[in-house]
DNA sequence: ACCGTCCCTGAATCATTGG
DNA sequence: TCCAATGATTCAGGGACGG
């Protein structure tokens, strides 16, 4: 079968074409039904890329996924799996679609591709989360289980300890003869879960191509990598941009995208050409490199009824009540500086910002002091465990 | 209404009684269809719990849930919501019924609750996480927002600054006539997200009563939250072992549980009983074990380097290094206390103990005083809090 | 009721500066 | 020249507003 292409047409009809038990994975994204017509430009604006999610009826929309996914069905090989992708609007209705098509028994995950987004004024919980539902052909179907590494929250002292069942079927921690708990044999880590936190492509990204709905590689590659094997034949009936063909590319899998729209099809070629994939700092770092913030410091903050700011050296965080109407940010003394260090700082983080107070926490007893070669209204706060310490003294001194 | 019980009995009998209008949240939490009977025991053993969730069809068990909404939503205040905790094996059905008897405009939320768990070897994902589907009653529901922590990434102090569009339609950073960044506005934190992580059972809660599918008491309080406040009334038609009830009651609203099995109704009312147990007299478990409210005194204790003590109301915690080779014990003013109260309290905890510093932080500022008919020695320290709003108000005075 | 348009938000990147 | 620090920018999806 001819793969590695883009099939520009409507995919019930281009589906027809494709003989059947052939595929081993259907990342199946169709639209939403958001009931919205979507539009975005391309970065240099010279394209204006838009798909149109409107429907008469929620019928019409569910009879569309319907015949799209019993040919899908149909050119599955009996290993493979099909990936639904969508969002809360119509999920229920399209499960219930898929149960009818690939049958109850087939259903095997609900996966939650969760994520933070930019907040908004909704009324209620800000989405952020979208639905993927994981269905095999047949029980035979394929599956590459990825171990990840235990959470830091679990108790990893428990994980490694054997665990047995006793008289009443509750499972214990097994132990010797002394009664010492057992260490078991190493493990390979915790299967992946059904839950993935997977950074969403953000807006200033090279990924992002200007597609609206455009989904990371990233989760792409994360149901590849799980359902098929290199060589592996994945097909697109909704590409879009190709994120799917261009996954398939970069882990070795063969591919079959198609569209209705040529803009799409023209895009998913280029960047199968260019393979832009944005590495994510966030995911490639972790978070904690993020996370400046010792203990100590996050609890002065939140003493002070203050939230941290993470990535500017003069101020560590911002008082949650405003000072005449403007914001009061604030800096901890740190290990190694001096007070007059820790106002200078603050001083020139704040060139600009006419900030109606600043404050400083000072941690330590001053040795030395300096002159300013500035003028400074910086207001001085001793932190309790100085507070303490000098009472400590004070004390020792009355005796 | 007569509130505050646990009725046992028929859900859609017992609910009948109940007149309309009186109810400001419903939570809902069914068997979850999963054609099994469900067996645990209690903790010592001295108790096996069950309950079964075997029907004869999936339209049998929708037809309960059904009845039973439908009686929930004539409970139901106008301002009132409902929270649907179901899991993957019927979610699609129960929205189905959840859209026909609420109106799917009424459709607020789908939450997932998402949890680590031991991995089992199941071919596939991991099942680790729930879902909870919120339908208000109107549009004119009741909702608290919550605000969380800005991600890490977000440059909080950039974000702080006014923004417009300039001439080419760009955002950027509004400045007035001398060039100065314009500060905006107060940010209160990002809104609550649909997803939320929470433990299974709080590792340090010996929450657990063995009652099977407990839901652990930080999901409940999130819930009820967000849709209630003091004083309302909160419905729970499959009970349980009464963790809705056990939240209600810690969050000061109103509740009414309901369950077909004596042995959960009197588990509830048991469990309700050690509250009050843990609250009056505070023995065995600390508190903080079921409430976030004292996170704030925690972070107190750790900015004194000092470590929290639980079963006593004098003394909140103890200076980790000593004063005169003895201990320091440390009481934090309470929300009801005077500073008066707290020195007090702290004198009689510290009886026959010869401290040589004892410290009360001071979180409040003095309206009354009153004159002690003993003497005292407690060293008063002002919180961060309080310095701040001090400073506060010295600078408004001298304008 | 239903458009279209504008404004606001903040996560996470890209771009530029500074040492 | 390279890396760290920090400054700048994007855009989905709400609400508000005007026609």
């Amino acid at each position: 079968m001819e793969t590695n292409k883009i099939i520009h047409g409507n995919c019930v009809e281009k589906l027809n074409d494709i003989s059947s038990h052939q595929i081993d994975l259907v990342y199946f994204d169709p639209p939403f039904f958001t009931q919205k017509k979507h539009t975005l430009s391309s970065r240099d604006n010279s394209k204006v890329y838009e798909f149109d999610d409107k429907y008469d009826s929620i019928d019409e929309y569910l009879q569309l996924i319907e015949n799209t996914l019993i040919q899908c069905k149909r050119l599955l090989k009996d290993s493979g799996s099909v990936f639904l992708h969508c969002d809360k609007t119509a999920s229920h209705n399209i499960r219930i679609i898929l149960d009818k098509v690939f049958g109850k028994e087939n259903f095997q995950s609900e996966i939650i591709w969760s994520y933070k987004r930019w907040s908004n004024a909704k009324k209620g919980l800000l989405n952020s989360h979208q639905i993927i539902f994981f269905y095999s052909k047949t029980d035979q179907f394929k599956f590459n289980t990825i171990y990840t590494d235990y959470s830091a929250t679990t108790n990893l002292d428990q994980i490694l300890q054997d665990r047995e069942r006793n008289e009443n079927g509750k499972s214990i921690y097994k132990r010797d003869d002394e009664g010492n708990v057992i260490i078991g044999k190493g493990k390979k880590g915790v299967p992946l879960s059904d839950v993935w936190e997977i950074p969403y492509l953000n807006p200033k990204a090279k990924e992002r191509s200007g597609y609206p709905t455009q989904k990371p590689v990233l989760l792409l590659n994360q149901i590849i990598n799980i359902s098929t094997n290199e060589g592996d034949i994945v097909l697109d009936p909704f590409c879009g941009s190709g994120t799917t063909c261009v996954s398939a590319k970069l882990l070795k899998r063969k591919y079959i995208g198609i569209d209705v729209s040529i803009d799409a099809v023209n895009l998913a070629y280029s960047r199968l050409e260019e393979m832009v994939i944005t590495e994510s700092n966030l995911l490639k770092k972790g978070m904690d490199v993020y996370l400046e913030k010792t203990e100590k410091e996050l609890a002065i903050l939140s003493n002070l009824n203050a939230f941290p700011v993470q990535r500017n050296s003069g101020i560590d965080g911002f008082l949650k009540e405003h000072y005449e109407g403007k914001p009061v940010p604030v800096k901890i003394q740190g290990e190694y500086e001096t007070v007059e260090d820790a106002i200078e700082k603050i001083e020139k983080a704040s060139i600009g910002k006419s900030y109606a107070m600043k404050i400083v926490i000072q941690t330590r007893v001053s040795k030395t002091s300096r002159l300013f070669d500035f003028q400074t209204d910086v207001v001085i706060i001793k932190s309790l465990e100085l507070q303490i310490k000098e009472e400590f003294s004070r004390c020792y001194r009355n005796i």
